[in-house]
DNA sequence: GTGAAAGCGCTAACAT
DNA sequence: ATGTTAGCGCTTTCAC
């Protein structure tokens, strides 16, 4: 037998026209039968039966094509293989699937010509909003990007006066000087982080406003750049001690950072030496590392709802400024 | 004046027609000299300026929609905020792009309901292939996957015979016993990791296997199930300090679960206690943790490049094994 | 090389 | 609630 009701690509997905045939509905009627409850009424009840049996998914494309919108929103980080950026983008992925939207995500490793290029790549995907967790303090990039009519929100980073929920990194660096000067050290150090950060910078400038306020600035050669991983620590860690053996503590950028100045520290046996970190990473609680906690899945979800809601409200997302922790532990 | 040539939504994103409109051309020849180099002849050269001067962005669904590709290919991981599949994403996302493709990440935290709900909304849209960083050995979650008409690879850990870039971890676990046996170790711990992972699982099996051949057969008691993470390394750790405090090392599933037993080890003053790890992630570097090096980028790039040409040749993807390698340090 | 025409799969008026 | 119609933006025949 010759089944010639088969259309030539019977091996193909299944579309709303299949359940058309299937239920002897119009195209239409289907498609609204299937945005209505299963148990609504009985076509409701037979298109959403044989969608299921025929294992029918919708097109997004097609959807999105039609509706101008794609339930997704992107968020663009340095790199994931940060585990603070890690942890804010499955936050923001879970808010967004909380509330029926999809995540993207897509790492610019800080260059700015890559941080151009993905944020032109998602947006050709039609995304509904971006969260930057990359930002540059100089506003180059997010001044582009707010002038490509998308809703935006940054996170982690701010610049100028785009929306940004932050985490109040001078009082972080304050904090950290605070708990150096309450233990009673007289020689200490800063490995600084790279300034186009506002997160780098702020905590920075925390620390050395926080010492100079107490009556011991800072001096030049205390200080050392590291960058935000773990190789620059160990390197900037090598220098200072180079410079000043006598140093008795050293305050960080980030828990990477202090990981790798304990790496050389533990090397050149010089344990007696105290470190700070910043994020309190899983890594710092195992090590014993004093740091700096930030509230990062908080950050995540205010800056995913206000995104959301200025998605959905059609204004500008709300930026915040939430507040860091001071954890004493061994270092 | 009124400008009735404007059309109604002129502040909306420039399509083929607003090219076409501004060259003079027909869509369908903007559309082709958009394909051609931009100096191939006037009329590309004029399209691609006028494009450029736009801000001219292809939609991809509408593009996905005509083609049925997107160029994107999907992972599916376990957590990004385990740094091992970060790095496996990220080197991912890396070869995608050098091959003209786009990444996108899911996390689904090993759970078979997430597995599914992620995959089926991957497949919505219209993903070219799919990588799976968190199969199960149980097979149920990849089997179904391999019904589904979608080219498919396994990457860190497989099941049954799917196609998997995996590493030797029964090698890897022979390693670590190597080590402790050589280092004169009479008794021995073993902190393991969920059974549904082939990794965790073959690690341990190795590491039972060298200490039994080697006449030290591993007592149920000086095993531990400490899952993936940190803190299930502490638990265990205390347990294993519990039930035999004579213990002088303990080999772990992964240098999480190694970071954590180590915090127990710091905190209850016997870093008399050897420990071996699993990965070599930073933090391992950092606390001078002795561990098994798994070749994780090549691992991305051997999965990536065998999907992507699954998808070109329209023929299944190829497996591959890996070594891993012992990397002595401190504990 | 170009224009005309069709159509990917879906939703949203519109009328009934 | 249902069918009709139109169209989102793009690519790909098909003639010429």
């Amino acid at each position: 037998v010759h089944d010639d009701a088969q259309p030539p690509n019977a091996r193909s997905r299944p579309t709303l026209r299949t359940i058309a045939e299937r239920t002897g509905l119009h195209v239409s009627s289907v498609s609204r039968a299937l945005q209505r409850p299963p148990d609504a009424d009985e076509s409701a009840a037979a298109v959403h039966a044989a969608a299921l049996e025929l294992g029918y998914r919708p097109d997004a494309a097609a959807v999105t094509l039609r509706t101008r919108r794609t339930k997704v929103i992107g968020m663009l980080v340095h790199a994931l293989t940060d585990v603070v950026q890690a942890i804010l983008y499955e936050e923001v992925e879970r808010v967004a699937a909380e509330r029926g939207y999809q995540a993207v995500v897509a790492s610019t490793h800080d260059d700015p010509a890559i941080q151009r290029a993905r944020v032109e790549l998602l947006l050709r995907q039609r995304v509904d909003g971006l969260i930057l967790a990359d930002a540059h303090r100089d506003g180059e990039y997010v001044d582009w990007v707010s002038g490509l009519d998308v809703p935006y929100v940054l996170v982690m980073r701010s610049a100028g006066e785009h929306p940004a929920v932050v985490c109040d990194d001078e009082l972080g660096g304050r904090l950290a000087a605070g708990h150096l000067l309450r233990t009673g050290h007289e020689r200490v150090g800063l490995l600084t982080g790279p300034v186009f950060s506002s997160a780098s910078f702020g905590r920075a400038e925390g620390f050395r406003r926080a010492m100079a306020e107490a009556g011991r600035p800072l001096a030049e050669d205390h200080q050392a750049h590291a960058g935000i991983f773990a190789e620059g620590g160990r390197d900037a860690m090598d220098a200072l001690l180079d410079r000043d053996p006598g140093i008795t503590a050293v305050a960080t950028i980030n828990d990477y950072v202090a990981l790798g100045a304990l790496s050389v520290l533990r090397r050149r046996g010089r344990s007696d030496v105290h470190v700070v970190g910043y994020n309190d990473i899983v890594a710092a609680e195992a090590v014993g590392l004093t740091t700096v906690r930030s509230p990062q899945l908080e950050l995540a979800r205010r800056a995913a709802g206000s995104l959301l809601d200025a998605i959905e409200g059609e204004r500008p997302a709300q930026g915040a400024v939430l507040v860091p922790e001071l954890v004493v532990r061994d270092t």
